[in-house]
RNA sequence: GGGCGGUUAGCUCAGUUGGUUAGAGCGCCUGCCUUACAAGCAGGAGGUCGCAGGUUCGAGUCCUGCACUGCCCA
């Protein structure tokens, strides 16, 4: 980025120099870092501000030095000329890592080498790259290949550069099947010529310079661009008659990932880190379950990589990062040490500091000790590593995660909580932009969190976030997901401003007020705060809450939806609960919102209303503890999701009298199967299920909204006792005046809705839409009908029953029985309206 | 060329070890400013789960092939 600021001025780095251009990163970082913390800030993430750290601080160029030094001696590093992936505008090595792959529509060019001494005799090879033939040093064939077989050990003369080159038989580069079964050899510019080149002892003659112009080797081409140099060969090639052919080629370039420059294969010392021993061991570790990757799919993509793993180069030509802690004399002698020498120690003379710096990755792969203090042995070390779980994406699998595996399970071997540097990996999704493309500070497509949070809030933006991640998949960034997320934070704002305005007056009449509610939950936060607390088994965190509390406290179910939404958000807990330990994190927010909004706001809010303003003390007084103690409930659910308005709520809620600092501190709800309450879950369901059949015959009869209608039920006794019982919920929730049970059914009546728990009639002089009705009785017909076939169908079958659980087969006949009874009353339905 | 994934409602996507009626948000249609909330409430329409086979009592879910598509690595 600051060689980008540089060009922008018409300037590079060795403009400046290596200290200026140093001072300037510093102070992009001083900028910039301080950007990323806000942001973290902002969107509330949780983490321990007093342990941070910067790659480039004393402590972690420390640990960096221990780690190389520690590698060399044990031969794990080494250095050596070797052909590297060579970004010719960063001047630098790359790593294979670093190289992206891109398709580009191009040439290939057939040329023929004059075989020597053979007259009119040629080999014809085949190359999208006709400048590198300047420093071809052979020619292979495959040894089968019966075509050159009389050639063997003869030479070619290498066109324009007139230098006679052997013809090798080299059967890994060679194919026969491939164009004329004949390559031409340029190890210093290609990295399979160069494998082949060291395999038969070639020559390696270098053409092409560290700013990718032909050098002096390059005879009368010199000096000139890579790309122009292509363009004199092939006019030469043609001129002299050496060119045969052109063809249209697919190729694929490899283009440096910071830049997008073409990568050019070239030879140069570098630094390398002799990989398989560390790998063998990261494989290990995987293998047998020391870690664990989430989703777990990734585990198959990361031992194809590790399996086929090359020595990693780590050095850099730049001037940012970790300085190589090599020194050299000038007598050759070469010291690698922690701390820098004042002169050689061979003979005594002046030493220079290796002037390469190390890939970012190589301190990034050693963070998880590294952060915690190691190359010492610190109580953070000894409390921390290995750590619990790492939260990354996968497009740094390879760059860090393998890395820091590797490398950790190197330094930390013998630990006694063990070598790994976590137990977990989770993997998330990238965030796209709405194009799909990846999001990169390159690219500038990035978008800034921080907008959308100042248009749609942090805790809208949280929840989306989350509510899309599902392992696995990327999160195409949707707005309209957002909107309607921020739609639900108001959603809860306005259920507490319902709330506390009651209260208020609840608390001028002296009927209750939320210190009693704080009387009541005094319990809560004495006991096991949400664990920050580690262990060393991995188990995530919030298992430490399972000492706590649990369900709800100062709840008195008193009536059925009492009783129904208290069984309801012990059995949200649960489902939140598992769903949070199996990181599935979109379904914890599934469940939350669904919880909060369909069925806290939906029904039981509405059902509490006349019980907040009810002339009995005693069940006003309950009313207002059960409907603060669950949102108060439900608040903690929301937490870590939306920490901002339930941190405000919450403190509400408690009258800024909270038993914690804040929300996140106290105890996570737990479930508490003895509040759940099957029974009360099916009678609110009937309930539920009688009012949505009555506003839907209103709907449909097209009722004045203000109107309110008679209806008559018939069911059995037992449902029409629940309805008794609860006759003034459904008069006020239906829009109902008056409920009349008749011993009748009412499935042939107009204007009437039938379940297979109890028929229900508006009555209402308005004619229904005949047609219209009809319409509907004979689909939904249809489709009882096929269900009734496939049940009745699989309950005859004796397979089914003798291989099914009891459980599923119990269930399809209860279900059996009900479709029935709604096959039934829909044909008379229909009967009646003349079908 | 090798490896991995995707294909479910108009759109974006859920749907864990096969099991009763495949879900959500947005969008769409109808009606409501009902004193918490129009960023809302009530009701509704909309799906042969990519195609073709197979395994099974039972397949969106498992297997094989095909088509289209995305990503990673060479």
């Amino acid at each position: 980025m600051v060689e980008r600021q540089l060009a922008v001025e018409g300037k590079n780095r060795r403009d400046i120099g290596r200290e200026a251009f140093t001072a300037r990163v510093w102070d992009w970082k001083q900028h910039y870092g301080g950007v990323i913390l806000q942001q973290m800030k902002r969107l509330g993430t949780s983490v321990d501000w007093s342990r941070e750290y910067f790659t480039m601080d004393e402590r972690m160029s420390r640990a960096v030095r221990e780690a190389f030094v520690r590698l060399y001696e044990e031969g794990l590093i080494y250095r050596g000329k070797y052909i590297v992936n060579w970004c010719p505008r960063c001047i630098t090595a790359v790593s294979d890592l670093e190289v992206v792959h891109e398709e580009t529509r191009g040439k290939i060019w057939e040329i023929r080498y004059p075989v020597v001494d053979s007259k009119d005799e040629y080999i014809v090879v085949a190359t999208t790259r006709p400048e590198t033939m300047l420093g071809d040093t052979a020619v292979a064939v495959n040894s089968a290949d019966e075509r050159y077989r009389h050639l063997h050990r003869k030479h070619v003369l290498l066109p324009l550069m007139n230098r006679a080159i052997p013809i090798i038989t080299d059967d890994i580069l060679a194919n026969p099947e491939f164009g004329t079964g004949a390559v031409k050899v340029t190890p210093s510019h290609d990295p399979n010529d160069f494998e082949a080149g060291l395999r038969n002892n070639l020559p390696q003659i270098e053409v092409i310079n560290e700013i990718a112009q032909m050098n002096e080797n390059a005879g009368p081409y010199k000096g000139l661009d890579r790309f122009e140099a292509r363009q004199k060969v092939l006019e030469d090639l043609e001129r002299g008659g050496f060119l045969v052919g052109t063809k249209e080629y697919v190729v694929p370039l490899g283009k440096c990932s910071r830049c997008r420059t073409i990568i050019e294969p070239r030879l140069s010392t570098q630094w390398f880190v002799k990989i398989k021993p560390l790998a063998e061991r990261a494989i290990e570790v995987v293998e047998k379950g020391d870690i664990k990757f989430v989703p777990e799919n990734y585990t198959k993509t990361y031992f194809e990589w590790m399996r086929n793993i090359y020595d990693w180069c780590i050095s850099r030509q730049l001037w940012w990062g970790h300085r190589i802690p090599a020194w050299h004399c000038k007598c050759g002698e070469m010291m690698v040490a922690r701390q820098a020498p004042t002169k050689c120690t061979k003979c005594g003379g002046p030493v220079e500091q290796d002037n390469d710096v190390l890939d970012t990755w190589f301190s990034s792969g050693l963070l998880p000790c590294s952060a915690l203090g190691w190359p010492d042995d610190t109580p953070d070390l000894d409390a921390f590593y290995p750590n619990t779980l790492l939260i990354t994406g996968f497009d740094i699998l390879f760059f860090w995660v393998a890395r820091m595996i590797m490398m950790n399970c190197h330094f930390m071997r013998g630990n006694q909580h063990g070598d790994v540097p976590f137990r977990n990996v989770y993997i998330h999704g990238l965030i796209r932009d709405a194009e799909r493309q990846k999001m990169s500070k390159t690219k500038g497509n990035v978008v800034d969190p921080i907008e959308i949070i100042e248009k749609y809030g942090t805790d809208a933006v949280r929840f989306t976030l989350a509510a899309m991640a599902m392992p696995g998949g990327d999160i195409a960034f949707s707005e309209s997901r957002t909107e309607s997320y921020r739609a639900f934070a108001n959603k809860i704002w306005n259920a507490a401003r319902f709330l506390f305005m009651n209260v208020d007056k609840a608390q001028e009449s002296g009927l209750w007020s939320l210190a009693e509610f704080k009387a009541s939950q005094d319990s809560i936060s004495s006991k096991g705060t949400a664990g920050i607390k580690e262990t060393h088994s991995g188990a995530p965190s919030f298992r430490e809450a399972e000492g706590g509390p649990k369900g709800i406290r100062g709840f008195k179910a008193e009536t059925l939806e009492d009783r129904w939404i208290l069984s309801r958000f012990n059995r949200v807990a649960q489902e939140i609960h598992e769903a949070l330990e199996a990181y599935r994190f979109h379904e914890a927010a599934h469940v939350v919102y669904h919880f909060f909004w369909g069925e806290y706001c939906d029904w039981y809010l509405e059902l509490i209303k006349p019980r907040l303003a009810a002339d009995d003390r005693d069940q006003g007084r309950t009313a207002y503890e059960n409907l603060i103690s669950i949102f108060e409930g439900a608040l903690r659910l929301l937490s870590p999701f939306m920490p901002f308005i339930t941190e405000e709520l919450w403190h509400a809620v408690y009258d800024d009298q909270a038993p914690a600092k804040s929300i996140a501190l106290v105890a996570y709800p737990l479930a508490d199967s003895a509040q759940m309450n099957p029974d009360a879950e099916t009678e609110m369901a009937i309930l539920q299920d009688l009012i949505v059949s009555v506003r839907n015959i209103r709907a449909e009869l097209k009722v004045e909204p203000k109107q309110k209608l008679a209806i008559e039920i018939h069911a059995a006794d037992d449902i029409r006792a629940l309805i008794d019982r609860n006759r003034g919920a459904v008069e006020r929730l239906a829009n109902v005046e008056g409920i009349t049970f008749v011993d009748r059914s009412l499935a042939k009546a107009a204007g009437a809705r039938s379940t297979a728990r109890f028929d229900v009639r508006v009555i209402y002089e308005r004619k229904i839409d005949v047609a219209a009705e009809r319409d509907r009785l004979s689909k939904e017909l249809t489709k009882l009908t096929q269900e009734l076939t496939r049940a009745t169908g699989q309950l005859s079958n004796e397979g089914f029953l003798a291989k099914a659980p009891a459980n599923v087969i119990e269930g399809l006949k209860k279900r059996k029985a009900e479709v029935e009874v709604l096959v039934q009353k829909t044909n008379d339905a229909l009967c009646e309206l003349g079908a």
